[in-house]
DNA sequence: TTGAAAGCGCTAACAG
DNA sequence: CTGTTAGCGCTTTCAA
């Protein structure tokens, strides 16, 4: 490896020299600054990060904690903060906590070791250690799309509550009044922001949910499986149903039609997130839009400040879910 | 930051000892081991990586280079990667090349002067820069997947030739004689691979393939839909066909039924990888495995290995497919 | 405008 | 078994 001193001696001048022709730190004459640059190129020099990173203590890179990877809202929010990050230079540095709020515990502890200048954290539930995370303060830190009810660390989410309202009032203007829902893990507070959204929203518009048909099975393709199964073995009718996520809708779609009912004519079924399958899907299914680009953008730009020491005014960002509306509830 | 000099400050020893005892490097009397341990506890030490891997030269991270995210097959593979670096204790930096060589050759170029042991490299195409990649030659590299067809960077690729016999054997068992493909762009070699697998094989069983059924149409939805699209308008009759991947395929049945075609009994489709809403999808979508954990496994231990200075016996594995069989190929 | 020197936090001879 | 010393590659005072 070619490092400053080599070229420092092959263009004639200190080493000092060399780092403020490459850094721009301070000015350097014209013909110092072409020899060394010369020296540069002639043997296709790269600064050590790991050295420049030790005396400036400060990297390029975030960590990113997910719940999971191969799951089609969590690689669209990677996918997202991958851009984020790399329009800004930063490097992502990935993990899974693999829904374990142990394994998240293990990670943080292990990422605050690492050269990272600053956390996304998108935390599994509400068990989520919150000593841990008290330590990890010592470096910049945001949370993510599952925030707790009174979020300490800065954060960015969406309005969850109002992602209910929006699947309510639509299920309720297709003329649905039976309403199911198969929701993410309760101990995730946005399942429960998303189901009082929907609740409330009914109720205000005098239609009651029977709570028999709440089936808080998770964020997975089973859960729309047994939540459906579970519905019809009980005898329940129903003629709407909100999953929570777009997976979930889509696992809940297929079990009906095995079971015979026509989507939408029978139930009409709605989804959220808006992943990109969900618009090829047969039938092609509504959802609620979450802008992961624009709080991909936001959080990274927190860490970003954060690290510069520049002070943010609003530490808490709250955004607008937004209704798709596809033909798995287009009744006609 | 407290470092390793504090503690040894703390414990009265040398910084020496605090770094044979954090690194159990040499003996240290059982005496000094706990005077230093309990300092270490004490001040909540934790050695800085930044500078531990200055000093060895050595650090605990892996570039990772996809041409997407957020795609099924690759939040799959990058899944599988992130748990076989992790289970070595390995961070992975990804790194998005947004199926783009100049952004590629871009992001090889940055990695070079990252802090990493290794680079895992899924080429977008044919058309990666060679060049770049000999210089990438300085650090252990992988290629995943995508490899030349005359690779000389150590990789792990599948028998794409087989995968393509594989759906043609399998198309033919369900009965299909007019088939039909939509492969990934021809300047990926796989794509080649696995067209000719198809062809070759339909043609030793007397099937010669009619050239208008090839739609070359890349990797995603859209080439699904309008490799159908295409085929329908053109009047080409056809009662099987393979998308080169899983996204295609269910694109492709989700057009088909669109037009008032049945899958599997007016046409037969598969795909190809195993994603996991392929068994999700109405109908459930046959498929061509592919065994994306045990190629990271063996991508990320060729790294591991490469760091350490072993050498490698075997610098080329190509791994198997196998045939999944699900509803919609099935004319039962 | 440039160079010398110190030091970021760590490890590894070398000596004892 | 342990301490002293040098140095990884870089930046930044401090002087000149």
């Amino acid at each position: 490896m070619v490092s400053l001193k080599d070229v420092a001696k092959i263009a004639g001048v200190s080493p000092s020299t060399v780092s403020r022709v490459i850094n721009r730190t301070v000015f350097v004459s014209e013909e110092t600054r072409i020899k060394v640059e010369k020296a540069i190129a002639e043997v296709n020099y790269r600064p050590n990060l790991l050295a420049q990173s030790l005396r400036l203590k400060v990297t390029k890179n975030i960590g990113l904690l997910v719940p999971a990877i191969d799951h089609p809202a969590f690689s669209l929010l990677i996918d997202n903060i991958e851009a984020s990050a790399s329009k800004r230079g930063l490097n992502l540095l990935i993990f899974n906590t693999h829904n374990d709020y142990k394994r998240e515990a293990e990670a943080i502890d292990m990422l605050l070791g690492q050269n990272i200048n600053g956390i996304i954290f998108c935390r599994v539930s509400d068990e989520s250690y919150i000593d841990n995370l008290s330590r990890a303060y010592s470096i910049p830190m945001v949370v993510i799309d599952r925030a707790y009810d009174n979020e300490k660390i800065p954060n960015v989410t969406l309005d969850n509550y109002q992602a209910g309202a929006l699947a309510a009032q639509h299920l309720l203007d297709v003329g649905c009044r039976r309403i199911a829902t198969i929701t993410g893990n309760f101990k995730i507070n946005l399942s429960r922001d998303r189901y009082a959204g929907l609740v409330e929203t009914l109720a205000k518009n005098g239609v009651q949910f029977d709570e028999r048909l709440l089936w808080k099975g998770g964020f997975t393709y089973e859960a729309g499986i047994d939540g459906v199964n579970h519905f019809i073995e009980e005898g329940l009718e129903f003629d709407g149903l909100w999953g929570q996520n777009d997976m979930v809708a889509i696992a809940a779609i297929s079990t009906l039609v095995k079971r015979g009912l026509r989507v939408p004519e029978d139930v009409a079924v709605i989804g959220m997130d808006d992943v990109r399958f969900s618009e090829v899907y047969n039938p092609s299914l509504s959802t609620i839009y979450q802008p992961f680009a624009e709080m991909s953008d936001i959080a990274v730009d927190y860490i970003d400040k954060l690290t510069s020491g520049e002070t943010i005014a609003q530490n808490k960002v709250r955004l607008q879910p937004s209704l798709v509306v596809r033909n798995s509830t287009l009744k006609g």
